[in-house]
Formats: structure tokens, sequence, C-alpha cells
RNA sequence: GAGGCAUUCGUCUAGUGGUUAGGACAAGGGAUUUUCAUUCCCUAAACAGGGGUUCAAUUCCCCUAUGCCUUGCCA
């Protein structure tokens, strides 16, 4: 077989917000596409029309173009094999349903979907297989007439693939080697339904990955089950030589207890699932987003590439660039990695850390302006340069720098009895007297030096001084270096607060 | 029930037929700091169990257990 050039999928369902567990895939397709200088696809897998929900491409592609993820193809970017939505493929997919059936590899199912249920209720471990197929209503029990009689008369119908009994089917997974499977155990499942004239899944899947020249599916475990109908349908329509290869990553584990993560873990912990906000059209709900939770989309797509990957050497910090030049399948895990969001946090602490402090004011600015104080860029970096190492989240950056903005009303009493003393009112009623000679307090360590050797002359306690201070300043025994806040604060400012907090502390 | 996949510190994981089984997050402790935080250092923490194979198994094989996935006219 000649080299193929590496094309690969991303196909999403729009039932929804994409869920955190969809954004590894694609961010894995991603990462593999651009290894191998391949071209990533993005599908759209609208065959379910009762399960449909408007916005939700729009939100697929917002969600990646945020992450950095560029798809080469595909719906919102155009392409040669269009059209990249499955519901607008609906006359390909005839095609080769037919071709199936001329083929004696599919057939007709008249079989409700009560009539089925029955079945399964009467009869333990019921499937639609070869042992079971020739009690159903279907083109291989009904006359050649009477199929055609019903088709004509509009009775709903699906056709179903005829696995062949009692051969081993083998699956080549790139991530878990040689899967072997017994078609016994496979059903004939239902690859395209009259009712909608549209595919399954599984029929839309493997005609839209060859017509699209797909060479390599990579998807979630949860598809590893239908692996072997995928690679038997590749063989029934003789596409076993240009057949992509499989690699079926770990799932995404809920952080406690058993299972895969799910919405409601993200409700309960209190972690967003979905990359950005999502509101429910139906029903109005509002589920949170990596983005809106002030998350850097490269800590997301760090965080993520390392839940179920690793490079094999101690590096944490990627960007997207070296993700791509060490990534590689045969280094995915094999087992299910449980969602440690607390690592995401970290993640996301030290993207902001790194970043330039007049970055990290740009993003401060908008929180600001919503609590109704705007501030020269300048001195907001000058701000964020005192604080930024302490924070998570750029809506941190108010909690450790209100102050600035905001005098205190109130006094922590915590602060306040560990570190107010009886000669607080004194030392601080000469302190301002001290400060008020000072002539300029951008000079912080000049002026750190002067009031220090003042101190030191008086021979006042220092910590006293200096705590108390702060808690007029500040309001508690927190906060960066004093001299550098009465800098932003101004000699004005500073002053005021500390004969307010005389009159106020007692 | 059936089929499949998996199993190294609490979590993400590295690793090897002979290692003090490594790193990170989280946890605990300490140092630094005029406060808080940061930073730095330290500590505790794992090869699911049982059989083989082998001089030697966490590593290879088998069994068991456990977990997960699938079992829809969803994807």
């Amino acid at each position: 077989m000649e080299e193929r050039k590496v094309r690969v999928r991303f196909a999403p369902s729009p039932t929804g917000p994409l869920h955190i567990g969809g954004v590894r895939t694609c961010l894995y397709n991603y990462l593999f596409a651009k290894k191998h200088g391949g071209d990533l696809l993005l599908r759209i897998e609208d065959t379910d029309s009762q399960r449909f929900v408007p916005g939700a491409e729009e939100y697929i592609i917002e969600a990646f173009k945020w992450l950095g993820i560029k798809f080469d193809e595909g719906v919102g970017v155009g392409g040669d094999c269009g059209p990249y939505r499955q519901s607008e493929r609906r006359d390909i997919y005839k095609k080769y349903v037919q071709q199936l059936l001329d083929a004696d590899c599919a057939y007709y199912a008249f079989d409700t979907p009560e009539e089925l249920e029955a079945k399964r209720q009467q009869i333990p471990n019921f499937q639609y297989d070869s042992h079971t197929r020739l009690s159903g209503v279907n083109s291989l029990t009904l006359s050649a007439d009477e199929v055609k009689k019903r088709i004509e008369a509009g009775e709903k119908y699906v056709v179903r693939v005829k696995i062949q009994p009692n051969e081993d089917v083998v699956v080549n997974d790139m991530v878990r080697g040689k899967v072997v499977i017994n078609s016994n155990v496979l059903d004939d499942k239902v690859l395209y339904k009259s009712a909608d004239e549209l595919p399954t899944y599984h029929l839309a899947n493997i005609v839209d990955d060859h017509l699209m020249g797909i060479t390599h599916v990579i998807r979630g475990e949860e598809w590893l089950p239908s692996a072997p109908l995928h690679v038997l349908l590749y063989r029934y329509f003789g596409w076993e030589d240009t057949m992509p290869q499989f690699a079926h990553l770990p799932l995404l584990l809920k952080p406690e207890g058993n299972g895969k993560l799910s919405k409601r873990d993200g409700d309960r912990l209190g972690f967003p699932v979905f990359p950005l906000q999502w509101n429910d059209p139906a029903t109005g709900a509002i589920s949170s987003g990596y983005r809106e939770s002030g998350y850097q989309p490269e800590a997301v797509v760090n965080f993520l590439a390392l839940l179920g990957w690793n490079p094999g050497t101690d590096q944490e910090m990627f960007s997207m660039q070296e993700l791509i030049e060490l990534f590689s399948i045969d280094r995915v895990s094999k087992s299910g990695a449980r969602f440690n969001y607390e690592k995401g946090i970290w993640f996301n602490h030290e993207y902001l850390i790194n970043k330039s402090d007049e970055e990290v004011a740009s993003l401060f600015l908008p929180i600001l302006k919503e609590k109704g104080y705007d501030c020269e860029i300048k001195r907001l970096t000058y701000i964020v340069s005192l604080i930024k190492e302490r924070i998570n989240f750029p809506a941190d950056l108010w909690e450790q720098a209100n102050f600035f903005f905001e005098a205190p009303t109130e006094y922590d009493e915590k602060s306040l009895k560990k570190r107010w003393k009886p000669e607080s009112p004194q030392y601080l009623t000469e302190l301002c007297d001290v400060l008020n000679g000072l002539d300029d307090f951008s000079k912080v360590e000049e002026n750190e030096k002067l009031v220090l050797d003042w101190v030191a002359s008086k021979e006042y306690h220092l910590g006293t001084m200096m705590n108390s201070f702060r808690i007029t300043l500040v309001g508690a025994a927190k906060g960066p270096h004093i001299f550098n806040i009465i800098d932003i604060l101004g000699k004005e400012e500073t002053l005021s607060r500390v004969r307010r907090a005389l009159e106020i502390i007692k």
C-alpha cells in the first residue's frame, strides 16, 4: 500500500455542548495530524434528527477556535470532500446502503421497536443476529414481493447489516494492539432507517471515512466494542485495503467514585466539564465553561494533553508546538484517567504567572471595570506585579488587590488580635509625621530605609509598627510589600487610611 | 447475563527480567519573610491477589478479583 497523507477527523454529534473528553479526543487528533503533516477534518454527525440541538455546531467551532485547534477541512472551513454535515449526505448513503443490500451483506427489517422491545423482555440476551434473524420480520423471511409491497406502501423499515457468523474479526488498535472478536457475538446492527432516510452512525461513519480519505480513526474507548463491526463493514464494502488504522483512547473518569466523567460531576465538585459556557436553549440551564471560568486555553490544552498521554520525560509544561513535536500514539496510556481538576488549576496558575505583568493586567482590567473601577494600565501593571504569583484565575486578582481600590471599612478581627498592640496608636501617629515628611512615595527602597532607621532610632518594635500600619491600609494582616502598597496608594490616601483606622480601631 | 478493555503512591503517570520503583498535583512538616502569599527544602505515600516460567518478576504467561466500556431504528 502506498503512503497516504495522514487525514484524521473529529466527528462530534451536535447534541449539546462539547464534553471535555471530546475536546481531548479532538486535541489528540490534531496533534497526530500536525505531527505527521496531515489534515484534521471536522465532520458533524447529525444523523439522529431526534437529538439535534440548535447552536451546538457553532459552539463546537467556537470552542476549538478558543483552544487554538484549527481544522483544515470540514464544517466551517469547506474542502473537497463535502458536504461535511451528515444530514446533507442522504443521497450518498442511500447508494452505499444499496450496495450492501445488493451484495447480500444487508437486509430489510420491518420489526417495530415495540416488537423488538418485547423480544428483549421475553428472551434473555436477545440480539438480532444470525441465530434470531430468521424469526424476525425481514427480507430474509418475507418473499421479495411482500418486501416490495411493504416498502411501496410506505411501511417503515430499517436496513440491517448481515453479519456472517463465526469468523474472528481482528481490530489492530494502535493503543491496545490486536483485539480479536468472534462475529458470533456481534448483532445485525441497524445501518439505515427509512423513517428519516438517514443512516445510523455505523454506516455513515464508514462511508464518510472512506470517501474523505481518512487514514486514522482516533476516538474514545467507548467505540472499541463496535470496532469489529466497522472492520466488517469495510470488508463488506470491499474497502479493506484503505481501511483506516484505529486508535481507541482511554476514557476520562470521574474525579471520585466510579464511572466516566459526566456533567453532573462538574456541578457537584465545582469545575467545568465544557470548554465554553453553555446556555441550554430548552431548559435555560447554564453550564460553566473553562473559558468563562478564567482558564487560559494553553493551560486547558496542556492539562488535557497529559491526561492519557505523556512524552516519557519529567517535563510538564508544553506549548502546542512542543506537543505536536512530541506526540505519539504509542505513548498513549491504555487505562482510564481520573479527571483531576486540581491539577488543571495548577496548570492555569503556571500559565498565568508566566504571562507578563502587562498581559495579566489586561485580564484584570475588565474585572475591575465590572467592580466599578478604572485604572491606568501602567498602575495596574504595577499592582499585578505585586500579586500575580498569588492567583490561580484572573478573578482572584480582585480578591488580592481590592484594597488598592477600596479603603478598608472594617478590620479583620484575627489580625487585630494578633498584631494590634496597645502602643499601635501612638506608633502610627508618629509614623504619620514621618511619612508626611517623605517627598516621593515612589522611592520605595529609600523610603523603606528611612522609616526602618527611624523605627530603630526610636527603639520601637518593628513588627508591631509595620503590622499595625499594614492593617490600617489593607484591613488585615496580608498583602504584598508595604512600601509598594503606599507607593500605589499615594501619600494622601495612605495618611487618610491610617488616620481613619486610628479613629475606628479601639 | 454476554463480549471487550484495563489494573504502579490519594490522583496523573515514568520505569525495568536484578532500580534506594522516578516525577508532578494534592497532603503533612520545616526554612525564609515586618503580614499573608510566593519561593525553597524535607516527609509520608504505590507495583490488586494467587499460581507459574526463571538463578531472579512489579516487569513474561495463566487464573481470580476489581473497575470501566458496549450490549438502541444515540453517537
